[in-house]
DNA sequence: AGTAACTTGTGAACGAATTCACAAGCGCTC
DNA sequence: GAGCGCTTGTGAATTCGTTCACAAGTTACT
């Protein structure tokens, strides 16, 4: 497959979002116009990021709701339950063990880990923390899809090295540090204090 | 001055980074390779960047560590105190009210808003929650600069309404939708939800 | 059946961001 | 002070992503 941009994959996955609200709401089709507004691009774009995957339109029509949804939760794969294990009981694991979005998606909480003495053993949303050290072992058995990493930026890219060698492929990262992985593994970093910093540009350099 | 890519300012914000990690090391000269190798990203990237600002190098030497911070902290507006307010105090906003990075960059938390009657008058991690409806009050008389929204996402186009409405040009968006503001105000949104099914693409599209 | 009103899908044109490549500057040594 | 090794700063070339513009397909109406 012809290699596909990051940022048209998350338009993708914005698309999806209004199109499920429009399938609550029981609308039928909807134009690649309508999708554009809502997700503040054009409908060209929308046309090209979807014709990177095929043609899902009727000309003249526009595309069926439940139809339109279903394929672009194909290609996301978002088909099926991911299992997720949460690195770092800490207060951003807490938070994000929480966040509803997570489990409505197919992204399910199947292990929790930490490093310190006195969390492991202890209970956490449901599950029991784990010592870091049992990640190994556990990533194959308990099929591990992704690791959400939450810990502190100096633990970072060490606790990264023990995910990867527990041969997770997939991570999405808390802390505010760049990462070093090999290429087959995915690492998508949630930084906030990069994004604070973007506002603090925009607020100082304006026009 | 010349309009500069989203991407640029955030590789600045990351060059920072590793910048203060050298200052506190003591090192005195850094190369644009060294800062490339660093940040994903290569010698001739990090020079480009700079270049939109002015020249801060040596050439055959590299760039002076405690200087180069220290401009990029004054291109990025760091150099200066940031009163932050959070709207929203659910489990997100309390995350946020304690991650650390946060004070340490300038950013203080001058308040906290919500919605429910029952947060209202609530002692909060050194605050007191108000009721959101004095945001508009208070915006001018607190000097407050920029907005955290982490409310639920049906009620984030409302809140961030209001927040525009009491005159504040920066919002820091958590809740995971498309939100639509003027020109003049800038949303930068955190969206998990996106970055989790950015994964989900990645290990179903692999080669 | 013909026509009008829409909307898709997609090459081509355009624009933006990254990478290349090299002249010019700096410090060190002999 | 000439030569060497190193590194910056920046136009030019290239790559990548977005927008344009239009042929072709669909429905609705007369």
């Amino acid at each position: 497959m012809k290699r596909i941009a990051e940022s048209t994959v998350r338009r993708l996955s914005l698309y999806l979002r209004f199109l499920e609200d429009f399938e609550q709401r029981g609308l039928e089709t909807i134009s690649s116009d309508e999708l554009a507004r809502r997700g503040g691009t054009t409908s060209a774009q929308v046309r090209k990021d979807l014709s990177f995957f095929g043609s899902f339109g009727k000309r003249g029509l526009g595309y069926s709701v439940p139809e339109l949804s279903r394929q672009i939760r194909e290609i996301m794969g978002l088909g099926r339950e991911w299992r997720v294990a949460i690195v770092g009981a800490g207060k951003i694991g807490a938070a994000l063990a929480q966040y509803h979005g997570f489990a409505q998606r197919g992204f399910q909480i199947v292990a929790v880990y930490d490093r310190s003495a006195d969390k492991i053993g202890r209970p956490w949303d449901g599950q029991t923390i784990r010592d870091i050290r049992e990640l190994d072992r556990d990533a194959a058995r308990e099929r591990i899809d992704i690791a959400v990493l939450t810990v502190p930026a100096d633990a970072a890219q060490a606790t990264l090295d023990r995910i990867v060698k527990a041969g997770i492929k997939a991570v999405l990262n808390f802390a505010p540090v760049q990462l070093q992985a090999p290429a087959d593994v995915s690492v998508k970093t949630v930084n906030m204090a990069m994004e604070l910093e973007s506002l603090s540009f925009a607020l100082t350099n304006r026009d």
